[in-house]
DNA sequence: TACACAAGTTAGTCACAACTAACTATATAA
DNA sequence: TTATATAGTTAGTTGTGACTAACTTGTGTA
């Protein structure tokens, strides 16, 4: 499985929810992403099989080591473009939304640039 | 036809062989995007059904009033945010490659606040 | 006990956008 | 004239990632 866009945002909405939740079940996912419980079942299936994520007896899921490493890269990355955007004068919504593509897009070097070039200004 | 990324990259595709060529077939575009002739063939099909380019007796396409719109639009923001990513120092081909992402993901509202910010530094 | 609700799974469907293989049509060279 | 190369089309396939409908399983309450 090479990480696609998709896994990157479950496995970011993973942490996400972790953090503001204290825990995180497929049902919470598919709140969170307003996409249907057996979307995110499948999804969850996937990202267990290739092991970014662990599920216990009770549903209640957690990154593996590989898996968290991806969350908190993309979860950084939508952190400072969104914050970026806003200090260009983009609206606060439009630059969550925005920042959520381009995190997916962009390569390591383009983001590092931008993070440099936004702590100089 | 909502216009998705892959119209909008096949008609910046067309517009960009139209200035440097002089004309477009479908077969440039394939060599161009590095997709096989049937795929070109079958988007192109769709794109004409659409009013996005017309295609004449012998093959040879143009962009509609529609169409160069959409080109344009996204030919000016790989221009801008491929010079604004090697201005950040990027390397240039990763530069073309992530601006070529970005183009198709952020709204209005973003491009011009990044092509403002852009001017002034 | 029986019903109801919440969470999760499975099967099957759909749209998108690429692919290969095999075909047609046309023009040019041996 | 026949063979070859170029351009384009059609049919069918694949992978990704969403969907609905219908099911199971577990828990808590009347």
């Amino acid at each position: 499985m090479r990480i696609l866009q998709s896994a990157e945002d479950y496995l970011e909405t993973i942490l996400q929810i972790k953090n503001t939740k204290g825990f995180v079940r497929s049902i919470d996912i598919a709140k969170e992403l307003n996409y249907s419980k057996a979307s995110v079942s499948i999804a969850m299936k996937k990202l267990k099989e290739n092991s970014y994520i662990t599920i216990d007896e009770n549903g209640y899921i957690s990154l593996t080591e590989k898996g968290y490493e991806i969350a908190i890269k993309i979860y950084e990355r939508h952190e400072i473009l969104t914050k970026a955007l806003i200090y260009l004068g983009v609206d606060k919504e439009q630059a969550e939304i925005d920042a959520c593509k381009v995190e997916h897009a962009i390569s390591e070097q383009t983001f590092e640039a931008i993070k440099n070039h936004a702590k100089r200004v």
